[in-house]
DNA sequence: GTTGTAGGCGTACGGCGTACTCCTACAACC
DNA sequence: GGTTGTAGGAGTACGCCGTACGCCTACAAC
């Protein structure tokens, strides 16, 4: 090992300094706002000077869904049939995305190479194995709430049952879509809460049903 | 009514044209390589020739989700239990979204506005109701198969079971992960027909047991 | 023909991500 | 405390992008 010769000018900024500044900015501006430029700004560096803490602004982009899911608590709860527990655990990430809604299209992207996901999915392992969940069924299982979980908050967040989309379809010609337009009406008194959770219910039902 | 006094020149391009250059520069050059430009090129005809026929990249891009759509058939099957009907349906929506992955990232911006989308909720809706589901169950039925269908295929298509995700996940440390990398070695032996099927199956089972 | 409308095309602008270059601050050594 | 080497910081510039705008032209209706 050879001596050191010189220790360089240290860094100004921490990659939570970053990922802080990135997440005001795309609160505050949306997906689109998120540029390179307002990040420097933000920061009061200058715009390439990210470019010594990120590679490209992707990498930029996963700063901000770490710092976003780091605000979830990965303790199994404690107590309780495991139902609850899952479902507290999924409520959790759900509250945390819906703290900041524009982080949602950045999630799929950035799923899979985020710590916070790890150690997320490692709790909810932790209650499934107690639960009496292994081998195939364990990772179908996962993965099935991780489905549900991406998918509805997408659902909730770029297209929710209480928007646009609902009341133009309680419009559709009754004729080509009577269902359609039934189901519209029907679902004008299902809360996000109400949808969300009675989506997940079904999958803990179906889970539930395996174990007999 | 007044009398019309000069037709104008007709159009040179169908919107069918169009969809399916778009879709053809999107299956060669992925969503990146989606521009303008690009889908001027493959039609032979001017960038800003493409703004008579849509308002914005956006608009292309619905019609580029909308043509893979087109090609579900969402004639409800005839016979069997209602479960089997709806994983038909369910898997046609799947297939034809396989064999253009890269519209995968533009399906939940676009999914509400298209038209293909409410046909085939329709067919849903109407082997949901003919198994005996209304009212807010039904509702909550229908978003909970669409949040389960656009997550499982986004995760199947951005982060595979059997991608690199699951490998490095096998090789986490065992005392911190110690389930996530047992999980991830059970992974390997499920096939993403098998994952997919599994998760949907769990969903169907929970909305069976609603019915009793 | 003549006419009026809308299609086709090219130019140009602002904004993006980012490669590259220069200057500078500073910890480690004598 | 001066010297030195390294890495940080800032700025410039380039090649993309989407798209606003204006000119010319093809063509159906009269």
């Amino acid at each position: 090992m050879y001596a050191v010769k010189a220790m360089p000018r240290p860094r100004s900024l921490t990659p939570d300094q970053l990922a802080d500044a990135a997440l005001a900015v795309l609160d505050r501006g949306g997906l689109a706002g998120l540029t390179m430029r307002a990040v420097g700004a933000q920061l009061g560096t200058s715009t390439m000077g990210l470019y010594r803490y990120v590679a490209d602004r992707e990498e930029l982009e996963g700063l901000v869904v770490e710092r976003v899911l780091a605000g979830v608590d990965v303790t199994p709860p404690a107590g309780g049939p495991w139902q609850h527990r899952v479902r507290v655990l999924v409520d959790r990430v759900r509250a945390a995305v819906g703290a900041h809604p524009a982080v949602v299209p950045l999630l799929p992207a950035h799923r899979h190479r985020s710590p916070g996901v790890l150690r997320w999915a490692e709790a909810v392992l932790v209650v499934l194995t107690e639960a009496g969940f292994a081998g195939t069924r364990r990772v179908v299982a996962l993965r099935a709430l991780l489905s549900y979980l991406i998918g509805a908050i997408q659902l909730e967040h770029l297209g929710p049952l209480a928007g646009a989309g609902t009341a133009a379809m309680a419009q559709l010609p009754r004729d080509a879509f009577p269902h359609m337009a039934e189901t519209a009406r029907d679902a004008r008194g299902v809360g996000p809460d109400e949808e969300f959770g009675g989506g997940l219910a079904l999958l803990l039902d179906g889970l539930a049903r395996q174990l007999d």
